[in-house]
DNA sequence: TGGTTATTTGGCAATATAGCCAAATATGTT
DNA sequence: AACATATTTGGCTATATTGCCAAATAACCA
């Protein structure tokens, strides 16, 4: 690995590590719907002004978000277009895995199930 | 928010917590390419065998990767076949915001390989 | 059996990240 | 100007993540 590579891995991680929080991906996911001011996350996440503020800060330093004030009020919205996709091959992924672990956890709940499926 | 978003998003944010890191996101990319095992990505990254196994075991618990023993080595894969295409998405979009913001900074170099492009 | 190689696990110190409070800034209102 | 609202910034503590070392496992070889 030189030292170019190096580079760039470190420049994605940036943007990954961007969305790996909670709050930050819940703000990404509400952001793929339209724009959005500050204010809107306070009232959802129920956490401090100032942590929102910063969560978005990190959102928009990783170039994900841009904002754009109008009045008092800063709006912000989605920079990177491929991101709610993949967020979403994540989630039906994720999902899999929840099914798959249930289903070793009480098969006979997946049974029943399935024998109510044959009947229709 | 309600317990069942606020879990769904927990979820995802393990998978993306785990892509955040430069060595795992290397070890990702390397993976796309077909399964490796262990003493590769040791030589590559030049990290302590430890260090690599760990990072290994984070993929793994987020379900990103799957491993699979045979003599005394240990292969892992990637599992989750939707990665490649997305992080060549952030990369894509990584060197455009680098670009840019190298031609901000020196604009005289850009100009010169216009007039160069113009000249063909 | 004893030794070698490949890998994982446990533990610990260094570093990075998160979230809250208080204070600063910026815009709009009276 | 004085005040209210929306947001950002600075600072601090609590928590989580890294990476190394040493030790434990596991498979293979002599």
């Amino acid at each position: 690995m030189n030292q170019q590579q190096r580079h760039l891995i470190e420049a994605k991680t940036v943007v990954l590590k961007a969305l790996a929080h909670p709050t930050r991906l819940y703000i990404i996911e509400e952001l793929a719907q339209g724009e959005k001011c500050v204010c809107e996350f306070v009232d959802a996440v129920k956490a401090d002004f100032s942590t929102i503020s910063k969560h978005l800060l990190v959102l928009k330093n990783a170039g994900l978000v841009e904002d754009d004030k109008r009045g008092q009020q800063v709006f912000y919205r989605l920079r990177m277009r491929c991101l709610p996709s993949f967020i979403n091959c994540i989630g039906v992924a994720v999902a899999a895995d929840a099914r798959m672990k249930a289903m070793q956890i009480n098969p006979d709940l997946f049974e029943a199930k399935k024998a109510a499926e044959a009947n229709e």
